[in-house]
RNA sequence: GGUGGGGUGGCCGAGAGGCGAGGCAACGGCCUGCAAAGCCGUCUACGCGGGUUCAAAUCCCGUCCCCACCUCCA
């Protein structure tokens, strides 16, 4: 860990390894978006302008062979998924990429970067004819420093053929064209008809559009090596400086195993929506754990989020209601020191959240007391904390479509009504009288609390 | 076997030599007609065994266990 330093003053580029479009994302997948969207929501904090590419690779192995099973073509089954992220990451009010690339629409960088690899000795076709073009790895000395391993001690590929590799260590740039893929997934290449392999499409794609050296690169914690190793080997052989700083998140677990499409426990959210759990409570989950500590789920902890956030939730609306300050987007205050501070420090957005929390117990207090200016204050500071983690219950994107809005109208009236019977009974001492009416609507969803300025209703949880 | 990261109170989860993160749950209290929400308080934890130090969850030595990567993987 050193230090952030951009190569730009007052500018930073992102590059984030995204999905491979061989399914749809899980909870797991998901929460790398996430961890990334607070990156840069806190660069942008700090006043950067920042460029923020996310790619999609849609090709690959696996895609190519639900292809072959489901009779259609790759970049049809690659695209569904991608609309399946992109609405997911949509409901969890990550900010759209700056632009999201897609592997396929890079091939002519590709072939030139491979072009120079090989010119300069660092990668050759395959010695078998397959069409394959390697990497070369014992020509590239640093490689192996990323993840501190030395490629010496690095277990080979032991059972698989080695193809036509010169080394079992040298990965694939372009993978020659195979009889029993489809056809459709090759294209004209100097070595021959092929597709990329994986490493050299981050490559190709860093450099078209961070160029040949830029900031910050992320991606999980298991692409480490060799993906990320590979990039570098291949990116810096070929003379670009490539990235600057890396940063590594952990994986989410579930009853301590990895979450995988392979592995069969893939939760979406779908599932989580299931729960009764919102987006902003799976992302209130995410930020309650440092970005790189293995998030081991549970649908307990799951949940303990989702009442933590409701907390928080429940003072930003009491607050709202007092102050009248619930302008979207508008009206955020100054953030804490502690916060800026805890942000700051690789993003500990778990000790960003026991400043909130703090704050949220002081807004409380000065409710309870009618201190207005207190409450002004900290709703602020609360939701402008809120913005930074993407968590902001008045941001705009958790709204509906607005659709909903006149049955809202609708319901507020109805619910009125209801109270004003509870009001009379309650004046009558018709305790009796009153419970039912509050219950009757606790049946309806409709949570109803006495506060000194009357009561208040929410839609809440049926239970 | 190699590389990297972990084991923290009932649970989740930060911290990384002294000034008790925070949340969830539980219990007690305040408030309330009763609730709910909120606030106050209680529950003083760091895998195990040694050591260093005035002081160790944090440093050192040893030891046990877990996870990830070394094959596609966020």
């Amino acid at each position: 860990m050193r230090d952030f330093v951009p190569r730009e003053a007052g500018k930073v580029g992102v590059y984030l390894c995204g999905l491979t479009l061989q399914a749809p994302p899980h909870i797991g997948h998901l929460r790398s978006g996430v961890n990334y969207d607070v990156l840069r929501r806190w660069l942008l904090a700090a006043g950067y302008e920042v460029t923020f590419i996310r790619n999609v690779t849609d090709i690959d192995d696996k895609i190519l062979v639900k292809a072959g099973e489901q009779g259609r073509p790759f970049w049809s089954i690659a695209y569904a998924n991608e609309l399946i992220l992109a609405e997911s990451y949509r409901a969890l009010n990550v900010l759209a990429p700056t632009y999201e690339p897609r592997a396929t629409g890079h091939i002519p960088e590709m072939h030139e970067l491979i072009t120079k690899l090989i010119a300069d000795g660092h990668a050759y076709p395959a010695t078998d004819g397959s069409g394959d073009v390697y990497f070369d790895v014992a020509s590239w000395p640093t490689y192996g420093s990323l993840s501190g391993q030395s490629p010496d001690a690095m277990q080979s590929a032991g059972d698989a053929p080695d193809r036509g590799k010169r080394d079992p260590r040298d990965f694939a740039l372009w993978k020659g064209a195979k009889p029993d893929e489809p056809a459709d997934a090759y294209w004209p290449s100097p070595w021959g008809l092929g597709r990329p392999g994986w490493h050299i499409e981050c490559s190709a794609m860093c450099w078209r559009y961070l160029g040949p050296e830029f900031d910050i690169h992320g991606g999980g914690l298991d692409l480490t090596f060799p993906h990320h190793e590979n990039e570098i080997a291949q990116s810096q052989a070929a003379g670009l400086p490539f990235a600057r700083f890396w940063v590594h998140h952990g994986l989410l677990s579930i009853g301590g195993a990895k979450m995988g499409k392979s592995a069969g426990n893939a939760l979406d959210l779908t599932y989580v929506d299931s729960l009764g759990v919102r987006p902003v409570e799976l992302r209130y989950y995410y930020a309650a754990a440092h970005y790189r500590s293995v998030i081991d789920y549970s649908e307990d902890s799951l949940r303990e989020a989702a009442t933590a956030y409701r907390r928080i939730e429940g003072f930003v609306q009491r607050a709202t209601e007092r102050v009248d300050d619930g302008q979207p987007g508008g009206q955020l205050g100054e953030l804490p020191a502690g916060f800026v501070a805890a942000m700051d420090d690789d993003l500990n957005t778990s000790a960003a959240l026991a400043v909130l929390q703090q704050e949220i117990r002081d807004g409380n207090t000065a409710l309870s007391i009618g201190d207005d200016v207190t409450v002004r204050t900290t709703l602020a500071a609360v939701r402008a904390m809120l913005d930074i983690l993407g968590i902001d219950p008045l941001d705009p994107a958790w709204a509906g479509d607005g659709s909903s809005d006149d049955l809202r109208a609708v319901v507020d009236s109805l619910v009125a009504l209801a109270l004003e019977q509870r009001a009379q009974a309650r004046v009558r001492k018709d305790w009796a009288a009153a419970d039912a009416v509050r219950d009757q609507l606790k049946l309806a969803g409709v949570a109803v609390e006495d506060t000194p300025q009357g009561p208040r209703w929410t839609i809440g949880e049926q239970d």
